[in-house]
DNA sequence: GCGACAG
DNA sequence: ATCTTGTCGC
C-alpha cells in the first residue's frame, strides 16, 4: 500500500492545473458571477457498525446542484497514513452515482499533508483526475512553525516538511488556517488544508477561504457532513 | 527502541 | 469517526 501511494504522490501535480477561475469560486450570493461559478464538491462520511454512509454535495456558488450517496460495507480498519484505502472505494462509489463533473472537490481529511505526501484528496483526486483540495481538522504529520493557538480568523501558516515526511525537509505541504474564531470564550482550531491534486498548497487555502460562509467548515464539506448524517439517520 | 498518528 | 443533555450567548 506504501509502495502505492508513492506511486499516487508522483502522478500528483502540487501545481495550479485548475480549469477555472479561483476568484470566481464562492458560496456567497453574487449575480453577477451567475452561472460562471466552478462546481465544487463537498464529501464526507458517517459511519455505523461496519458500514459506511458516502456524501457528496455539489455547489455552484451557494446554489446545491445535486447530492449523491452510497452505503458500503467497510472492511478495511483505520489506520493513520491509510485512510484512503479504507474510505477510497465508499467515496467512488458514491461518486458513481453523481451525474454532476465537478470542477473542484474538498475532501475532510489530508491532501499532501501525508507522510508519503497521497492523503486521501490526493489520492482520490488522482484517481478521478479532478483538482482537489484536504481539509482536516487536525495535523497528521509535518510541522507548523508558529504558536496555532488563539488566532484571529483569516489567520494562515505553512505546515512544513519535518523527519516524518516523504519530502525535502521545509517543503510547504500545505497551510494551518484559522477559519472561525471567537472573540473570547470557546478556542477554535484551525483547519489545516493541503493540495489534494492539480492545486498549488496557496490556492488550496484561498480556495477554502472563499468556500467558507460564517462556519468553521466550508460550506461543502459543512452540507455533505450534514446529507452523510442525514442518509444515515434514514437507513 | 521511542514517539506520533487524517477519519 | 462514534457514544450524548444541557447550557451559555448573540
Amino acid at each position: 500500500m506504501e509502495a502505492l501511494q508513492r506511486r499516487v504522490a508522483d502522478a500528483a501535480r502540487f501545481d495550479d492545473h485548475v480549469g477555472f477561475d479561483p476568484a470566481a469560486v464562492g458560496v456567497t450570493g453574487d449575480a453577477s458571477l451567475a452561472g460562471d461559478r466552478p462546481l465544487v464538491a463537498g464529501v464526507d462520511q458517517a459511519f455505523f457498525d461496519d458500514r459506511a454512509v458516502s456524501a457528496v454535495v455539489c455547489l455552484r456558488g451557494d446554489e446545491v446542484v445535486e447530492r449523491a450517496h452510497a452505503v458500503t460495507d467497510l472492511s478495511v480498519p483505520y489506520i493513520p497514513g491509510l485512510l484512503s484505502f479504507r474510505e477510497g472505494g465508499p467515496i467512488l462509489a458514491a461518486f458513481e452515482t453523481l451525474d454532476s463533473t465537478p470542477d473542484l472537490v474538498v475532501f475532510d481529511g489530508s491532501g499532501r499533508i501525508h507522510f508519503r505526501q497521497a492523503g486521501l484528496a490526493t489520492h482520490l483526486g488522482v484517481v478521478l483526475d479532478v483538482p482537489s483540495v484536504g481539509v482536516a481538522k487536525t495535523l497528521l504529520c509535518g510541522r507548523v512553525e508558529a504558536d496555532v493557538d488563539g488566532r484571529p480568523e483569516g489567520w494562515r501558516a505553512p505546515v512544513v516538511a519535518d523527519g516524518t515526511v516523504d519530502a525535502p525537509a521545509g517543503t510547504v505541504l500545505g497551510y494551518a488556517y484559522q477559519s472561525r474564531q471567537y472573540e473570547s470564550k470557546p478556542v477554535i482550531n484551525p483547519l489545516y488544508v493541503s493540495p489534494g491534486h492539480r492545486v498549488s498548497a496557496a490556492t488550496a487555502v484561498d480556495l477554502v477561504e472563499r468556500l467558507c460562509a460564517g462556519y468553521k467548515l466550508p460550506e461543502p464539506t459543512r452540507l455533505a457532513d450534514r446529507y452523510a448524517d442525514e442518509c444515515k439517520g434514514r437507513t
